[in-house]
DNA sequence: ATCGCAAAGTTGGGGCTCCAGCATCCATCG
DNA sequence: CGATGGATGCTGGAGCCCCAACTTTGCGAT
């Protein structure tokens, strides 16, 4: 807004308001470092440094060798790998950084047919799954359900406590992407009941699938106590 | 992991660990730039992206002048600001990229005193507040709620279509931070009503504070549909 | 013993350069 | 006519440098 602003930002917000609000659609190309040089007549770290933000902030991507892009779909958290990395659900490692003492088992078996899960992993109904059953507690009472579903020759050393990310890394699959999608709905009784839910609480819904390039590798549902689930976050602006 | 990673990633993997696993306490210091490029054998590049990273991440916060630390509760948005600026609401600028018409209108009022808003804001309970109430509609069908407090004084064109962030600014009054606390439960009756919600649905409850400095400057309920609501969103690994 | 001030350290903005690896496109050769 | 190969352009990693603004610290003077 002032003219000390750090010029880097002048080409951030042009850029971001030209995809806000339509002129640069998803899938348009965003200018090269070198054309938003002379564009804007800034030097080349302040371009770079516009083009990394925007990216971190996952409207654009940058494609190697090809140039920077709108997203298709504005991208909510690029950088908060870490914390899905080693938990197979969301929240628990704010959980334990709230000081909550967050403990979790599961247990693997294979699965029947499921024509939803296979359409999700866009398998033959006839391939056979690993379903995984999580449980998640704070401090002893539950707090998560999660329901894991691999094609089963992937789904070896389940019984290991290694992230999903790394067993897959160990098949020599590389985890690219999560796609999330999140809704609130009625528990169902068996969820109740492992939740130990007070009657009329209804629960999050978390659907996640795992990609990697353009193949869903995993997928699961998680399980969220509406009551019980309250999430602080602080944003620095 | 494999050697040809990035340098700076050694960097950011080291720390990381150093911070989930506690041996980097909330509040410790992180070796500045120069202490980095020494101790990694990195150059300054490798050690400030390093840092820039893990400030994005929302793990650290660098502070000019004095040096970087762990941040007390991890900051879960820190580059999403951009979709916060211009609406009370959240989500309303992740549907408007997912294509649907986003509308909303508002009206203002003086609020009579209540307890639990003046402990929010931190004001006495004779202190007049101004309460607006919004509702936002997707492609003409209610979506969200939204009923923001602030106080009269601060509350001066609330008419006005600019985002609350703009509007504080002009009053000399910097948002530094927004806190938010997400739980789910039974909608009230005049929130059914005003979400056309089917008997039985459940709504998002978000409870958003702005603060300016340690002083809380506007709060707000936010109220969602359970079953209307429904974010996907993707993430790079 | 306390105050004030200067020096040293630190972040964040900005500049310039080099290079590897990848994508795209076009021209040339079979 | 089609396939191959090279030139060109782009990103992302990395290095080094300079500077303004701010904090912290410690020294020296009162």
């Amino acid at each position: 807004m002032a003219t000390s602003d750090p010029v880097y930002l002048r080409v951030v917000e042009d850029i971001r308001r030209q995809i806000t609000d339509g002129s640069l659609p998803p899938g348009a190309p965003i200018p090269s470092r070198a054309q938003l040089t002379r564009k804007y007549q800034v030097g080349e770290t302040a371009a770079r440094h516009a083009l990394r933000v925007l990216a971190a902030e996952g409207l654009i991507i940058g494609r190697v060798g090809s140039g920077h892009y709108v997203r298709e779909r504005p991208d909510l958290t690029p950088l908060h790998r870490w914390r899905y990395l080693d938990h197979p659900a969301p929240f628990a490692a704010d959980l334990q950084a709230q000081g909550r003492r967050v403990t979790w088992d599961w247990h693997s078996e294979p699965t029947e047919a499921d024509p939803d899960i296979s359409r999700r992993l866009r398998v033959k109904e006839s391939t056979p799954l690993t379903k995984t059953f999580y449980v998640y507690r704070g401090d002893g009472r539950p707090l998560q359900l999660a329901t894991s579903y691999e094609p089963m020759e992937l789904a070896t050393h389940t019984e290991e406590r290694r992230s999903l990310v790394a067993r897959m890394y160990a098949h020599g699959i590389k985890i690219t992407e999560i796609v999330e999608s999140v809704h609130t709905r009625v528990p169902r009784p068996a969820e109740s009941d492992a939740l130990d839910l007070a009657a009329g609480v209804h629960v999050l819904h978390v659907e996640r699938t795992h990609w990697a390039g353009d193949r869903p590798v995993e997928t699961s549902d998680i399980v969220i106590p509406g009551d019980r689930f309250r999430v602080t976050y602080s944003m620095p602006v």
